[in-house]
DNA sequence: AAGACTAGAATGAACATTCGTTCTAGTCAA
DNA sequence: TTGACTAGAACGAATGTTCATTCTAGTCTT
């Protein structure tokens, strides 16, 4: 039920596709990268990438769904970990800060590809699980009293808007420091805007 | 030297063109729009729009170039009409939240095309003018005392973050009310981010 | 030897772009 | 005023390429 449309059997050759596909199409786009150019960097033939996946569609579902789920348990570890909703939405932004970081190339499939046009059905990214679970958090953080009373989506605008912006930035070359350089500084504005 | 790589002639047939990429670029994407849709939907000849256009991309690039300009001007004439930072970013955000309900597909496309995907060598939208402008009403607010020393891009980010999210959050349909209804808590929060 | 896997050539559809032609409106000559 | 001439605007069928996908013939693995 949690489940995914599209299950992918895991091996060798998969991954290297699946790394190859995310490189290559965060780098020059979906539509611009061709099987063949897949087939090349992945050194995986086509007889072996139709075997493996549907289509090239589903090369990037399955990458989505890798994604999404990694960063869900992420957040879910964080929930675990974190009582308050200010420890919790701040070790979200520390989080998204070092993958950022990391795996500039995971971080920009999941917040710039614009699923819909390329993965029709695509649910938008803002509404899969982990959007929803930073949320969350910040909607805990009302009952808790720990943040002001407001609309709930508008206080995690808030809340998360300017992280997702500086990655936005950093991921477009914008900005030369690493993001974690930032995150006292933008955390303070963060929690300052809601909190009591 | 201010001006454009595709300047193109401005006649009726070029407006039904570019009209209707907008609103197929926007709603399709660009790879997923052919020429032959533009021609459907604007009733403009395959001939002619290569008659005005060098391709397809000088499409995109020429609409990209217009609204740039739009959003520019109409920027300049906040910051005639506003004195102080605060009024001009709150006049900022307005603005970026009318424009959004009264013409999605021009936010749309300012906001989520990646551009360097489908326009090879355009500069990220984030470095374009309209929002160095917005980073430069913030800067302002930091020498006149408004708002606290910090990093500018950091607080730049923290004031116009929120809304920005507000309006991806609008544009992909998860909120249901008109922006300009959220406007003033996501001011609240945004100046009370950084405001000394 | 059977099943899973790999390979890469072959296929056919879709598409951006070109090009030769037609149309339109303006200008000029008589 | 009429008719000839011109320039550029508009047209859309034809072209050639690219690319996702399929197919056939193998090669491992157990």
């Amino acid at each position: 039920m949690a489940t995914t449309t599209a299950e992918i059997k895991r091996t060798p050759a998969t991954e290297q596709v699946l790394g190859a596909a995310l490189n290559l199409f965060t780098e020059q786009g979906f539509f611009n990268t061709s099987i063949p150019d897949i087939v090349k960097a992945s050194s995986v033939s086509t007889g072996s990438i139709y075997h493996y996946f549907r289509d090239k569609e589903g090369i990037a579902r399955s990458l989505y769904e890798t994604l999404v789920e990694r960063m869900e348990s992420s957040f879910s570890e964080i929930e675990a970990t974190h009582a308050t909703a200010h420890d919790r939405c701040r070790a979200a932004i520390a989080l998204l800060f070092e993958l950022t970081e990391q795996e500039p190339a995971v971080m920009r499939f999941m917040l710039f590809s614009r699923h819909k046009e390329f993965i029709p059905d695509q649910k938008p990214v803002c509404s899969s699980r982990p959007f929803v679970q930073m949320r969350e958090m910040v909607v805990a953080g009302m009952e808790s009293g720990e943040v002001r009373e407001m609309t709930p989506i508008v206080a995690a605008s808030a809340v998360f808007g300017g992280a997702l912006r500086l990655i936005q930035l950093r991921l477009d070359g914008i900005l030369d420091a690493p993001l974690p350089d930032y995150l006292d500084e933008i955390w303070q504005c963060a929690w300052r805007s809601v909190a009591v």
